[in-house]
DNA sequence: TTGAAAGCGCTAACAC
DNA sequence: GTGTTAGCGCTTTCAA
């Protein structure tokens, strides 16, 4: 294995030296530089990441925990595993797999081991029960969702209220009057992520905002519950005409339903949703959607901890803005 | 931060003894065991990762480079690096994620820099360029598929020629005489990762096997040569009656063309697919069907890695047996 | 602008 | 069964 004293002794030069040129913690004459370069492309050198972590304490190696629950649209998670992927390579940093299975375990000991420098906490619940512990861990960490209490944690996300406003305001410009929400299964409402409320509340917000009629539905993700629940709309609700559908498995079956019974979409009907973008373009009519941008999202996330790792200071919270894609749907 | 010294000095032994006491490399007395415990857990040591990786030249990590090209289907990888992520864990080893962009730059980086001890390298290509890289790296490594040439290497995949087979078996099975393969597109057959070849082997195979009449189309992934395939194979083969799809986003369209031609599945067409359960589950008419094993693949992959660091022999290929789960559609 | 040298915290000979 | 100690390869003071 070359090391870096085998570097320094082929470029004449002392160790320390050759450190500092690949750290550029302190000037290196041009002539130098070159030298030590040519040195290092020569012989191959890589420098030991154990020995660099022990001796800098940074291991360049941020923990991602990602979610494994159902009701998690999977390939969100993956678009966003890997932004934080690319992300985190533009910073030289690497990137560790935690799932959500080992829980305060996982995150206590890759921090406390220093295995990694930093940690980025997907999914993150109302009441998330690893809220403490990321408090006190003397590491920096970035949650993607926001709990109840936010205080002293970096968070970021979508932002669901205004998304769910987005949705409200294209119906309204549609010329939309009488418009509905169909939301997560009711349990999800109590607790987890909170973004369900927050959709319900942007959306009521704007519907008053537009002088709409507006009503919130919560639903089952069958599509047994998408039946019901759209023959009962239509009961209930002869003047709907325009639907905003945050409830990524019903996207479908909602769509069918309404179709089965007769109504032309978007003549008739006309669905918006907040929903992975895959969804909004597979469903029977591709429908008007606002996704959350993982993409962004992650590498928002990796920005924000290489700040904080360098103890600039950062936003507590970053809501990203909702950006909508108009499609058949409306 | 607690040491090992620290612990050491508390429990009044030598920091190797607490060392071998938790690599349990050397015979401790249980007395001293119990002391050296109970120091650790009151000072709440945790060992240094880098300083553990520099001295006993074992970071502890595997890399697990995953692919982000479209045309893989994104949950069945994340199924895979969560089963990986978890068998690690049962190992004492964590997981550092890459993704194919980085190619070989990627993998030499983690290999050379003491990083990663271990590789594993999903969607591996008839004749990937990342070959020839894996042959030479000093670490070792476990490869999800089969190139052309496996030799020097360790692979395991679904046994995708028999699982060809499986659905041919089951069809035979149902008395049906006359069935047809629907594959991959053309291009796949030409390179890629070679199990179109596979499982159009096996098919064939077992055909012959069972003495029916079949034939093999291979179709590109799109609803609207779908729907040409199925009116053409209904034209051509008047007497078919079942079908193996290989092309996961064929399944629900071609179901639905053949329903709308008519055509009762499973009392006119019988239908089986290689796909993930997932699809399978949410077709019009749910698909008898063989999955990928995801879960069982990461977790060997590991089980085949640790033993090859611990210098134990492995064989060079490990073919999962198919298992098929019969559905509605047949 | 560069060098010398003291660690970083741990493991694994080697010695007893 | 346990202790002593020399590194592992790098970074970073301190000194020049």
């Amino acid at each position: 294995m070359v090391k870096i004293t085998d570097v320094a002794r082929h470029a004449g030069v002392s160790p320390s030296t050759v450190s500092y040129a690949l750290s550029g913690k302190r000037p290196i004459t041009e002539d130098t530089r070159r030298r030590i370069e040519e040195s290092i492309r020569e012989l191959g050198y890589r420098p030991h990441a154990g020995a660099r972590a022990l001796a800098s304490s940074r291991s360049n190696v941020i923990a991602l925990v990602i979610p494994l629950r159902t009701g998690v649209h999977v390939p969100v998670v993956m678009q966003f595993a890997a932004s934080v992927v690319t992300a985190a390579r533009r910073y030289d940093h690497d990137v560790l797999l935690l799932t959500q299975e080992e829980g305060d375990e996982g995150l206590r000991r890759v921090a406390d081991t220093s295995l990694a420098d930093a940690l980025i906490v997907m999914d993150v619940q109302l009441h998330d029960t690893r809220l403490p512990l990321l408090r006190t861990l003397d590491r920096p960490s970035v949650l993607i969702g926001f709990p109840a209490d936010p205080s002293g944690l970096t968070c970021i996300d979508l932002d669901f209220r205004a998304a769910g406003g987005a949705c409200v305001d294209h119906l309204a410009e549609k010329g939309h009057r009488t418009i509905a929400l169909i939301g997560s299964p009711p349990a999800v409402y109590a607790r987890e992520t909170g973004f369900a409320q927050r959709v319900a509340q942007g959306f009521t917000a704007a519907a008053d905002g537009h002088g709409l009629s507006s009503s919130v539905h919560p639903c089952d993700p069958t599509p047994a519950a998408a039946k019901e629940l759209a023959g009962r709309l239509l009961r209930t609700h002869p003047d709907l005409t325009g639907l905003v559908i945050h409830n990524e498995p019903l996207v479908r079956p909602l769509t069918e339903a309404f179709q089965a019974m007769g109504l032309r979409i978007p003549q008739d009907l006309a669905l918006t949703a907040i929903c992975p973008d895959e969804t909004a373009e597979q469903a029977p009519v591709p429908v008007t959607s606002v996704a959350v941008p993982a993409e962004e999202v992650g590498a928002k996330s990796v920005e924000l901890l290489m700040r904080k790792l360098e103890h600039v200071p950062v936003p507590q919270s970053t809501l990203i803005p909702p950006l909508l894609t108009q499609r058949a749907s409306s």
